[in-house]
DNA sequence: CTAAATTGATAACAAATGTTATCGCTTTAG
DNA sequence: CTAAAGCGATAACATTTGTTATCAATTTAG
């Protein structure tokens, strides 16, 4: 896990050893939820394999909201640091392992952290990045058609596309799982 | 301007004053552009009276994406954070009078801002907040119907039902005026 | 004050998208 | 290994949504 996070921060040694001290490892099947939507986000996850969704119902209806695959950090981010009912569930669609901490550790830490000026700008820098996806995600609605949205995703995570079911990819764009079959066979022709 | 900031915030006098001497008022009518798609924000607005709305263009149509009222700061903050071009063109959509700033002069404030606890903390909330609006909004165009996206707004900002130009707010939603119309009138029905 | 522009509603039609059901083909569980 | 579940494609049909054009009412610019 820290051999990852290594390489693109500029964490000292002796702060991921006081990080790495709070995970535990943990596997679990697919189709595990590790949060339920409504309840309050206690955990933090590191990805070390395999893959997640979040997901909430609508008219019975389960929608994707969010993938996240290895070397990724989850958590019910609202939820997590707003204390507030989750929104989503978060469920594993493969096999997964993962590096777990719990809240209660890792916030008196991440505030020791944040004391830091290096540490505090690539935090901010962080959720500014946060900020970017999510508005580039709602624009992506008022600005595209369903089919543009599609191949943005195939250009931009294609390992989503090679990896997840067809049927959650269409959620994620916010279309039925016929009409993204189709979105496919138009395009094949052209 | 600082007396509003001053009932909502912990900053203090000698903060306000640092940070009033920067900015500068200034008027416009409606339809002004302060800030084209492409361009590198350089100035950030507090608005003292009127309405924008920042928009983009969508094959030759203009999408408007966000709108800002009184009492609130507004740049392209992708742009302004990350000196990338704009995505965004900002507009007034009626006369409006602000209160100016240069990123130049701000920037070298907020970071010695940012070295205070207190400080810091309110603005990694305030982006935080940023973050869980547009996921919000991302999440209302896979989870909502156009209708319930409309009776959203009509709830929770009301004031922009009420001020801001009908075809404004259709592609707001991302609909077309027209069937923002058919809505309407359906919900009158019931 | 007056002409021009803007706004919101509406109709008619076209296109996009959802729903339901079915059918092979994989994958998974036991 | 075998039965069950999951998956992706497809068809038929219903519904939603977009497009274009028109009109009356209101607002704005000069």
């Amino acid at each position: 896990m820290f051999e990852y996070i290594d390489r693109e921060s500029v964490l000292t040694k002796s702060f991921l050893e006081e990080y790495q001290s709070h995970f535990r490892i943990e596997s679990y099947p697919s189709k595990t939820v590790l949060l339920a939507q409504g309840q309050v986000a206690e955990k933090i996850f590191w990805i070390e394999s395999g893959c997640m969704r979040i997901w909430l119902n609508k008219d019975g209806q389960e929608v994707t909201f969010q993938f996240f695959l290895e070397n990724s950090l989850v958590a019910s981010i609202e939820s997590f640091w707003q204390s507030t009912p989750s929104l989503f569930t978060l469920e594993t669609i493969e096999p997964t392992t993962v590096w777990v901490a719990d809240k209660k550790d890792l916030k008196p830490l991440l505030d020791k952290t944040l004391q830091e000026e290096a540490y505090r700008n690539l935090f901010i820098d962080a959720i500014f990045q946060r900020t970017f996806d999510y508005m580039q995600r709602s624009l992506s609605f008022v600005q595209s058609t369903p089919e543009q949205r599609y191949l943005n995703l195939v250009e931009q995570r294609p390992e989503l596309i090679k990896r997840i079911a067809q049927h959650y990819i269409a959620s994620y764009i916010g279309i039925s799982k016929v009409h993204l079959s189709r979105i496919k066979k138009k395009l094949l022709k052209s």
